[in-house]
DNA sequence: AATATCTTTCATTTTTTTTTGAAAGTTTAG
DNA sequence: CTAAACTTTCAAAAAAAAATGAAAGATATT
């Protein structure tokens, strides 16, 4: 295979990937774009390159520097932005999955813990609404503890989260 | 808050989560349905609950089946069928990561390896995506073996990673 | 073998999400 | 201060995804 070809299978396969992981094409595309590039690029690059409008390559890099994963740089002596992917692969999975904890774990068991604390009432549907409830509450729970916990290994969490089970 | 009020909140929770994660709505809502309802209910049930067309709830269930995290139940006598869902959590997110990475982990693999395996160029152009696709391919890999070290341990694998994180 | 009960399929419609592009905003330079 | 060089915003358009519902398929019952 070609490189030019390479490289564009990556960022289609890397879009398509990310529809499935709920975020838009176009933002995982930029970042696979990101990813690959050994410096970093203009936003006139990007929308070249992805043949995708002004407005979208401005909002979805905003979206991507929201989630700290994609970085403004300012070269000296030039007026326009450059921007770059956080490289590091052991970085970067923690600060997406510090970032699904915020935004999404934390608020869903925000309502777990509201509608398990209903009182009991007499009927078995809601004796067993509440059970339920209550050990998906404490498994999510226990779940992100586990994620949080892992992810302050700093450095090579994953190499050393797999030493502990090949033993 | 009322019982009623908790499980509509409940369904209407995991419903939106599930958007963020890929997973339509109605197919979420019907998951969050069946894992409170005491017994299996009927299409009809399920349809009338949560406002949803015949050929939705049919879809849906199917594809929840096919995930299989839901079951059809059939009672004797009854003509009609019923559906349960996976209501142990340990087997619930273990058939879900093993299901995630057959449909999506693993076809990215085989993207990234092919990928990486361009004819190494001359350019640093070339040699940086190279390095970064042979990164990430190694990565994936590792978390994936991980994922599948971890959902080996039949039951109570959470809190075992969770003790051994403790320590 | 005709009817009744229930499920699936899929072309069409509806809803939701994403993208566009031009106007407004911002920052630097002269 | 004004112009030039960029970036952001957001209403409208386009595209994509999901839902509907009626017809076609099953399967059991009489």
């Amino acid at each position: 295979m070609e490189y030019r070809d390479a490289k564009s299978k990556f960022i289609q396969t890397w879009g398509a990937l990310g529809s499935q992981w709920g975020i838009n094409k176009t933002m995982a595309q930029i970042h696979a774009l990101l990813m690959v590039a050994p410096e970093a690029i203009s936003m006139e690059e990007i929308m070249e390159e992805l043949q995708i409008s002004r407005g979208n390559a401005s909002m979805n890099l905003r979206a991507l520097m929201d989630w700290g994963i994609v970085y403004k740089e300012l070269k000296p002596g030039e007026r326009r932005e450059f921007f770059t992917a956080e490289k590091d692969l052991d970085e970067l999975a923690v600060k997406i999955s510090r970032e699904r904890s915020r935004r999404e774990i934390k608020p869903a068991l925000k309502v777990l813990k509201e509608v398990s604390s209903i009182e009991g009432g007499t009927s078995s549907e809601e004796k067993h609404f509440i059970d339920q409830t209550t050990k998906l509450y404490d498994f999510v729970l226990k779940a992100d503890n586990v994620l949080e916990k892992i992810t302050e290994y700093k450095d090579n969490w994953l190499t050393q989260l797999l030493m502990k089970f090949m033993k």
